[in-house]
DNA sequence: CTGAAAGCGCTAACAA
DNA sequence: TTGTTAGCGCTTTCAG
């Protein structure tokens, strides 16, 4: 690969002008620069970003933190980023950390070695205090799971609110029992989303019953399964579930259609594209992952030049579908 | 963020000292390490990634280009990839191709600049002239889609075999009018999928019949929908239907669950996490998603320091659920 | 409009 | 065992 130098001597000019020119400096009579151009052509010559990265102490490469790829909401989120960092002229270094904090570290050097200009973080299960250590000196936007009173900015929905909504939809067709399965409540979201949960039912005058609220392990199909399967293990069965994530909702669908000998009504939450899929069709909560990608990067690459962001709460909307109309 | 200076200036040495206890050099007394290695904690030190990956030009970098990232497909893939790069020091940088030519520029250019070391393609619409020409100096290794009779090694599976097994499946099933839905046949696979299934109908005297093929343009759910639908339409309905992926046939399921008279066997191909999921849940060719990553890196990394790599081909194994159970 | 030269942070060859 | 120093490829003053 011909470095700066040999395109120099080929075109019979200075090191500098031919940076001048891949720069589109326009102090660089045309002459020269045809002649400059013409040798990048013959050598095939494309600027070594290391150098380049180097002296201007910038890589134009965002680091994209999340707890696992397999994740479909993941999927879309990351879609917008890339798009977005793409218009910008970044690149995207995606980090799985698979909820292993030892990977952090490795995540959290990379950006410390200036090998990253910046971080998108999606992962709940990430060191908030280590984030908050890296804030100190590098731009990070968090992007749908967030801190509350935190000081680093987010783009996310309204869980509880979100949440509210879907499970009022289920008590407005008549349901009086309905379950709730959700993660781990050291995640903002779950928290929030039982928040929802828990106002609805009140609001209707309905109990909170424990012994319907289900905590998982994880977020797969399988997580979903095992929960709908405890469930109904209840004497008296819910006769509709909430679940914090589509993938759950599918997982629990699955269950009832299996093993379950009266219908029960379901939502998810998030809307991924298989939940228009299954059988019956998912009813959820939409939120806009390809516009929270984009907007984490736009506010991402304003951190970076030092313009100060604003916290945005997107939208949502509830997607009613089959699995409802029962 | 301290530089590599002032470590030296704190701990009292040079900066080939601070180099060498950065590199466990061994030709360091434990007092020197140890004044270093304390002036690297009081300083917060990490070594810049562009400083040394100039001087060494290498990034410890890896390209992974796919044309879309939500496919569960590559996501799978994906997660064997990390996880061997990373266990091997490299890293890894995701670039979504989206099918579009002018992407592609980007990313080879990233790898001429020296940002990456090596490239691991899983994309079938990559531009195979540029891509040979980029191997002629840069390590590269094809993931799944390969190219027949080309010089680039490559880690697959046996479509045509897989296929070919799947189809058989049917035929014992009693099918004797198959669909394939099949993706555009400029893709290597799709090729050599369908001639699985040709073969398979050749050998039990069972007739080709072009109607019954369908070509989508792309391997959503939703192509899968549009595929089944036109395939209904025909006078003589297939019993059974083969599509070269999971996403396909969980589309076909869909319509055939709530457009079709009679029942309708369903073979896919890949296993996606979510084909256990469907109802019925989908009989499928696996491949080996994870290991086909492993192996990827592991063929990359020993490129990248010269050794000679073979091709790989891994087994499939085909799963059967309920989908072919009617 | 163009060139010479310094320097970004690091490693490694060479000296001591 | 340690230090000095020359670059890796690029951008950007400062002169001209």
């Amino acid at each position: 690969m011909a470095n700066i130098q040999q395109i120099a001597k080929r075109a019979g000019v200075s090191v500098a002008t031919v940076s001048r020119v891949l720069n589109n400096s326009n102090s660089v009579s045309s002459k020269t620069r045809s002649k400059v151009e013409e040798a990048i052509q013959e050598l095939k010559y494309a600027p070594s970003m290391l150098g380049r990265n180097l002296r201007n102490s910038e890589s134009r490469l965002l680091l994209v933190l999340l707890p696992s790829i397999s994740n479909p909401f993941y999927s879309e989120i990351i879609n917008g980023i890339q798009n977005t960092a793409i218009a910008n002229d970044y690149h995207i270094l995606l980090c799985e950390t698979d909820s292993k904090p030892e990977r952090e570290n490795i995540y959290f050097n990379m950006v410390k070695n200036k090998l990253a200009d910046g971080v998108i973080s999606m992962d709940p299960t990430i060191n908030m205090k280590k984030l908050n250590e890296l804030y100190e000196e590098h731009p990070i936007i968090l992007c749908s799971e967030y801190e509350e009173g935190g000081c680093i900015p987010y783009v996310t929905v309204d869980s509880e609110l979100a949440a509210y909504q879907a499970v009022k939809h289920l008590i407005k067709l008549g349901n009086e029992r309905i379950a709730l399965i959700t993660s781990d409540e050291k995640f903002l979201y779950a928290r929030q989303r039982r928040a929802g949960y828990e106002r609805a039912l009140e609001e209707f005058g309905l109990p909170v019953r424990e012994n319907l609220i289900y905590h998982t392990k994880g977020l797969d199909f399988q997580n979903g399964v095992h929960a709908m399967r405890v469930l109904l293990q209840e004497d008296n069965k819910p006769t509709a579930v909430f679940a914090v994530s589509d993938t759950l909702a599918i997982g629990a669908l699955k269950v009832i259609n299996m093993e379950s000998t009266t219908p029960i009504a379901v939502v998810g939450f998030d809307n991924i594209s298989f939940s228009s899929m299954t059988n019956p069709t998912l009813t959820t909560v939409s939120q806009p992952m390809y516009n929270m990608g984009c907007h984490a990067v736009e506010m991402l690459i304003s951190s970076i030049k030092g313009v100060k962001v604003e916290n945005i709460v997107l939208e949502h909307e509830l997607i009613i579908r089959e699995s409802t109309m029962i």
